[in-house]
DNA sequence: CGCATCGTTGATCAATTTCAATGCCGGTGG
DNA sequence: CCACCGGCATTGAAATTGATCAACGATGCG
């Protein structure tokens, strides 16, 4: 299975204290809301926090010089954003949807103590993120433009579609540039693939940002080459 | 700068027994000699050491069932290969030319004891890979096959180069097909890229493993599009 | 010496990008 | 309330890049 959006990491602590703001639920972790569109960190900062996402969609990206632009992932719920490099971000992160994000201080993934456990998730987390992260090798260079969209969305509909007896459906909250971004596609290869797969009767698509997977055979058939 | 070829970690922990044998230096590591071509670990394979390249280039690759292949990274001195994904090795790696790697026990990634230097070098070692592989992320997605290769040489030039009066003698001991399938090209594309470097001077070839480069700012001009 | 493997080159083809225009929708202000 | 505006999505046509198919050359090894 390719396209790990993100990393996932083993089922959530038991949060007893939660508060819609902000709030601090120990020293070493808090509770952090997030509006559609507010970043989360820039490339360049210094990394305080590593996060947890528990609601909503976060985008990673980077930039080059010229503006060319990179989404490394998009970081769903379960997911962990923000390793540092050093004691810097190296991507930017933003929320794409109102979100919750649990931030740790960085020290845990630093250091055993004084929190043995959440270090080893955190770490067992970064090397999840390496394995999934050659997965998106293999997206990025050998798969055709279907292939990539195929997989993209199925990866959505395993991980945030909702079934019904339509079909399953599947939020892409996430703006047509930024898939192409994602996949190294442009805007237009996107739009046309998603319109091929729905004239082929594979999806639906009620909005640009709601869709149906109406034949999840054939997607996946589509999401392999043979 | 992209294209980090694998992970690199700092500066090499003092070693004083080597045999040329497989030698255990302690407990907790121990060198390993390898042959070109042979195998260090197989995708799927019981993860029980990572290793640290000393000497020689390896190579980390994935097959997809279809028979494609990505080649998830090249491994050079300093380098450290052999993230576990689970228990499990999640690539093959094989040696490109004779080699001598550092093993170190996989539990002292897993734990701060009895090694907590090592367990931070090898932890920290892994969030530079992260990070490196994002890098590589934009080589992929949104470069020109100009722009990989001169990417690619100049990375090759700047860890393994040697500064001579005609230029920066560098040994490129992979075939051409591994050049491809780690750039998401063609053989065909690789080779032609390199003649058309050829052409315009910017680099000779002695053999298709001897290159100097002539003209590095030509070549960094190619690298990086505008 | 002959075979096998790898590298190189050429010609054609197909996929995706690029360029251009239009459509759609939500927000804003008259 | 409605018209206009801006950003995003979609579609079409042309251009370009890299893949594919095919042949040949070089190199090393049994």
């Amino acid at each position: 299975m390719y396209l790990k959006l993100a990393t996932t990491v083993e089922p959530q602590i038991e949060i007893d204290q939660f508060s819609s703001d902000a709030g601090e639920v120990s020293d070493q972790r808090f509770y952090h809301p997030l509006h559609a569109g507010r970043h989360l960190f820039h490339e360049g900062d210094e990394a305080e926090n590593v996060y947890e996402v528990e609601r909503g969609m976060l985008r990673l990206a980077r930039v080059m010089e010229n503006g060319r632009r990179q989404i490394v992932a998009f970081a769903l719920p379960g997911d962990v954003v923000g390793f540092p490099e050093g004691n810097l971000h190296h991507t930017d992160c933003d929320a794409i949807t109102d979100c919750v994000v649990l931030a740790h201080r960085r020290s845990a993934l630093d250091r055993c103590n004084p929190n043995p456990e959440l270090h080893r998730r955190l770490t067992r987390a970064a090397l999840h993120e390496i394995c999934a992260m050659q997965d998106h090798f293999m997206m990025l260079s050998s798969k055709s433009a279907a292939e990539k969209i195929a997989s993209f969305v199925l990866t959505l509909a395993e991980r945030i579609g909702e079934p019904a007896t339509d079909g399953i459906h599947v939020d892409i909250p996430m703006r047509r540039v930024d898939i192409a971004d994602f996949l190294g596609l442009t805007t237009e290869t996107v739009c046309r693939t998603f319109t091929q797969f729905r004239k082929a009767g594979l999806i639906t698509l009620e909005t640009a940002q709601k869709a149906v997977v109406r034949d999840l055979e054939g997607l996946r058939a589509r999401a392999e080459p043979e």
